[in-house]
DNA sequence: ATGAAAGCGCTAACAT
DNA sequence: ATGTTAGCGCTTTCAT
């Protein structure tokens, strides 16, 4: 049933020629006359010939294969973001090998391991929320095998990165609720060692600063962001004494979450409690009132990662890495807009 | 900087011993002495050794690497197939190489050479709307390589597939609808090529029939199912002299999209027209009303496929391979209930 | 324009 | 328990 695979030899040998004349003409090779090139083409067809890859990457070092590495391939940032890597990639000969860490480190390692295993001839990736010591990563530069960081990034890996302006995009989102007349508003904070919570962090506080409005510590609850997070944190806020004006979540899913939570109570968004949210997830159009949130342009930071690593691919790892920030865009929808009164 | 790769020859060498000991030791063969098996493991860490698993693959003839091909990776319900095959192919040593085809044929072609020339040992795939012809899936039965199919099948391929009762899904979704006292029930239907459309198709036909409603054909409105496509055919609808009741949309989304529409134009769901679409997207518990939708037990069917796939590798593709059907649940919410009058 | 030969890194049958 | 040897399929330098 499984049937011997055809080689070059089988090629050649039908042929009355030699395996590199056939490598060669397969290849495109400028000295190989067209006439052979032609037979051994139709050749090929005829018995079925497929090249196997693993014996070229094998002699020539390269993969041609890109290991991408996401915390959830189900969010829609992250699978726009692959959409992006994969656009650009392709159309210079690269496939993609993309990898799960489910936001775990254990994962992450065990994906990284797998990659540099299967020689691929890149690696780029978003960390995992649990990810706070970067040594494992360490092994690839090491190994000088390009790495790319994008979404989030660490300031001690002096290697590419392209992320978006999360400070920006918290600023703007804080700076928007409080136009709207909003003063106690809480915060949905991600863990401390991921960047772009931080970051987030940091623009939501400067923009209560700059409109002169108190940094309650009390009104920042630490969250891992996911759904029933969201439902944890608005069932404790729905006992306070005083209710908050608005939510800022570091997420999209923790603001779904607790918008579903305040509805069910009868709590009024945005009248009562504005949400705004994080990343444009498909729902937040989708869902009553539609959700605000930071659009951070996942299809461009694709694009944009994968031209780094190509760029260098072509450099060799000469010139110091760039990082490359991505302005997020405010998209306003009903969770946020309060009536005048 | 991009220093050589530390092989199994340099840990030899620096042991004095030979290459095979150094090989046999990694792979904790028995007849290794547990001192050397230290020793090598040891002298492994220091020199940073990493595998080459691509000369493994090379000289095995297995790399290891199952495939899989999805319309596209950001639905839910596939990205919840995957997880359901990595939960099981990871277990038994197996990495997967992820390919989105974006419902393209070429892009189909493109991702299974890619994949049989990465010599992959398993393709898992669900197949995209565009393919009608399946010629390029018996090179990979030819090759000997295991093909499983999943959510989508095609009965003229003797392989091995995993789907769910799409037949019975429609028909419960249309049956609980007409128990709601619906009469004019709008379906969306997919394309025809495509097995699960057709079954779905069948379903809503036939529960209709059972209940002694004709089945009208200009209620049948073919669709591609995205969002989009619920946008114009809920635009079309309005201005249908008579409104239907309902719709059953073999999508979440087109089905998300007509909801949109009849929002906008003060229609209300469900009360004027209830809405039913198919997969259990995630979205489908956030939006208001609830969307009452199919849920096609994603993570079971990955499990299920995955399964298929390493029972094919242990036996060898001996036996016929075996066709899985899972049954599916209807979730009930807001969009279908219609207050009783 | 084509051939001969070596080798990428690993494994396994066959020694001893 | 370890060494020897050959080869997986391909590419490429060096010949001719």
């Amino acid at each position: 049933m499984s049937k011997k695979r055809t080689t070059i030899h089988d090629i050649a040998s039908k042929l009355n020629i030699t395996a590199s004349t056939v490598s060669r003409a397969l290849n495109d090779h400028p000295k190989i006359s067209t006439s052979t090139k032609k037979l051994v083409i139709k050749t090929a067809k005829e018995l079925n010939y497929q090249p196997n890859s693993l014996a070229a990457a094998l002699r020539n070092g390269r993969t041609n294969i890109v290991g991408v590495i996401v915390p959830q391939a189900d969010r829609n940032f992250f699978s726009s973001v692959i959409r992006g890597i994969e656009d650009v990639v392709n159309k210079s000969g690269y496939n993609v090998m993309i990898c799960q860490s489910n936001d775990s480190l254990e994962k992450e390692k065990s994906n990284i391991t797998a990659l540099l295993e299967a020689q691929v001839d890149g690696i780029l990736v978003s960390y995992a929320k649990e990810t706070t010591d970067f040594s494992h990563y360490h092994e690839i530069i090491n190994k000088g095998v390009p790495l790319i960081l994008f979404d989030r990034q660490d300031e001690s890996l002096d290697v590419g990165a392209v992320v978006i302006d999360d400070y920006l995009g918290a600023y703007k989102a804080t700076e928007h609720l409080i136009q709207q007349g909003c003063e106690r508003i809480v915060h949905f904070c991600g863990p401390e060692n991921v960047s772009i919570y931080r970051e987030r962090r940091r623009g939501y506080e400067e923009a209560l600063r700059r409109a002169n409005i108190d940094v309650d510590n009390n009104l920042i609850i630490k969250s891992n962001l996911k759904l029933e997070d969201g439902h944890q944190h608005a069932l404790d806020i729905i006992k306070w004494k005083e209710l908050p004006d608005a939510i800022f979540s570091a997420s999209d899913y923790s603001a779904m979450g607790a918008m579903e939570i305040l509805k069910e109570n009868d709590i009024v968004v945005p009248d009562q409690i504005a949400v705004v949210g994080f990343s444009n997830e498909s729902f937040t159009s989708f869902v009553d009132p539609g959700l605000t949130t930071v659009d951070q342009h996942s299809k461009k930071m694709g694009q944009h990662a994968a031209q780094l690593f190509l760029n260098q691919v072509k450099k060799g790892g000469s010139s110091s890495p760039t990082k490359t920030v991505l302005t997020p865009e405010l998209i306003i929808r009903g969770s946020s807009l309060k009536r005048k009164n």
